[in-house]
DNA sequence: GTTAGTTACGCCGACCGTAACTATA
DNA sequence: TATAGTTACGGTCGGCGTAACTAAC
């Protein structure tokens, strides 16, 4: 049994039991995937994959039990590597961060200015995209951290730590009727055409739980993947927006007025999500410290190291 | 990086850091063992070993964590095998059982019959040894279960599993006065010879406990490291024994008359401890159950998937 | 001087890639 | 017929063992 063989087996898999993608992806020749696997099934004695004639159709009963054992064999060789990586250079390598719009442009920028003057030799990559994207990408382990504020929970190979509660603002154009209302009600609110976040990203299942609990219908004219669109959409006209309220920058937006309406909506928290059993790198620790002092590395370890499950004995 | 290499490693190390050892325990020539490892080191740009000239003298810091992810990976490719052996082949393979005196002579003959007769093609191997011997047994991989009364709490790596109950009888040669006594107490026992078992064995912490409890100083005549031992010198008249009731057969023991002295002393629990981590094969399950009938294969599996400690992420 | 480990070297096996072949949709 | 996978074959690389060398104790 060989580690390569493991590899082979895990992306055939993971590339919809196509050999011929997997060994692409491997950049070697599909011969010799084929060839590894029949090997590895030799070897083990029982077959992995269910062929018919030569296509390979599904994955085995006994397969679907290797394939998880073979994922976390590969998950711990990683670990090896970056154990190593670690030692050898600790201020050198790379952090992969996967989030939503909101965080990308709002919170993170000034997290990331103070990380690059500590590591100014640790590459930094950004992978945006909605909740669910963010959480796979860390899952599959193209990323190593997950931030965003939805999704995250709903994936068993996730560590999931709390980092901050914000609300929202209301957002609208200068003048406008709402910004004469002391105390702001969700009635009024509902009264007004509403531009904010398209469903299941920065919190929206927040607003909509708000309306809902008072039995009312929000008009919402338009919904967008992130805060910039909502702005530019309220700037026109076209309706009152509900943005995170980090997302509000009152140099920027002069055209804008912002109303705080943390009073009328549940807090949010904002979570980051690191995959089971993954090997953290000093900086990766330091990070994490910096978007939310109160995770130290102690802290993130004790959440890492808490309630594993699904070990090697699991059938 | 080959698994191989990793093999390597883990032997020297295991090896009291003896590369010619090691390469002996591999059946491997030395060179090549030495090799593989400076080959890993260069890879992960670390070295493991700290060497004084040629010679291995002791381990890096880097090589202590490494080290430990090398064997969690040895782990789950071991696992790995262990799954395929477990759907080629259902009903044959080897149960290695690390257990004490006690259990081996007079709880396991007939759990074994039941199961070599459920499974001919399963080799069953027992391993004998004191409480400590036998949980390093488990941990290092050389046995599949350890079962104990006492011991196995102390190793973070091993998950328990609580089996059965039980306690002690007195044991003296026919006639002798404390036959006579209804309701014995522990004063009446401390003014005769004692013999029973050595320290560290066969809950022998708790008859110590019951004395201590009650002021008094047992006159331990002698101390054996099984019951047989016990009952013969009991037998010759050197004094009075102490030993688990179950070790008490009544037709063999026919020089021997027992009294059951449960009240006097806290009962005991036999466990079994396991590896954590493991894949367990479907008849290890199914031995576990004809041993504790409460602990079914779900039972089990609850337990050593429960709290899983020192992820991949620990530093 | 003995024990332990590295360097040197040659052999064999294994993996990989190309190419030809075969089966599926 | 196009697409996917296995079989066949040769080149190359890498690991293993023997042997010679070198360093610690």
């Amino acid at each position: 049994m060989k580690l390569q063989q493991l590899r082979y087996l895990v992306e055939v898999a993971q590339s919809g039991l196509n050999v011929s993608q997997a060994a692409e992806n491997l950049h070697t020749s599909q011969p010799g995937v084929s060839k590894q696997i029949r090997l590895l099934e030799d070897e083990l004695g029982v077959d992995i994959f269910v062929r018919n004639g030569k296509r390979v159709v599904s994955v085995t009963e006994p397969g679907r039990h290797i394939l998880a054992i073979a994922e976390r064999v590969l998950l711990e060789a990683k670990n090896l590597k970056e154990a190593g990586r670690e030692f050898s250079s600790q201020f050198t390598g790379t952090l992969t961060i996967a989030t939503t719009h909101t965080q990308a442009r709002y919170v993170l920028p000034k997290v990331i200015a103070r990380f690059s003057e500590q590591y100014p030799q640790v590459k930094l990559t950004l992978h945006q995209g909605n909740p669910t994207n963010v959480a796979e990408e860390v899952v599959s382990g193209r990323a190593d951290l997950a931030i965003a504020t939805e999704g995250l929970d709903q994936f068993a190979d996730l560590r999931i730590l709390p980092c901050y509660q914000w609300n929202r603002s209301l957002v609208v154009p200068p003048g406008h009727p709402l910004l004469e209302r002391p105390a702001l009600t969700l009635e009024e609110l509902a009264a007004f055409p509403i531009i904010t976040y398209d469903f299941a990203f920065t919190g929206r299942s927040k607003i909509n739980q708000a309306f809902e609990r008072h039995g009312l219908t929000p008009n919402v004219v338009l919904t967008a993947l992130d805060s910039d669109v909502i702005k530019t959409y309220v700037e026109l006209g076209m309706g009152v927006g509900i943005i995170a309220s980090m997302a509000f920058d009152p140099v920027r937006d002069q055209g804008l007025r912002a109303l705080d309406v943390s009073h009328l909506f549940e807090n949010s928290t904002t979570r980051i999500g690191i995959r089971r059993g993954t090997f953290l790198r000093q900086y990766t620790f330091d990070f994490i410290a910096m978007f939310a002092p109160h995770l130290g590395k102690e802290a993130v370890q004790q959440v890492l190291q808490a309630e594993e499950s699904e070990s090697g004995a699991a059938f």
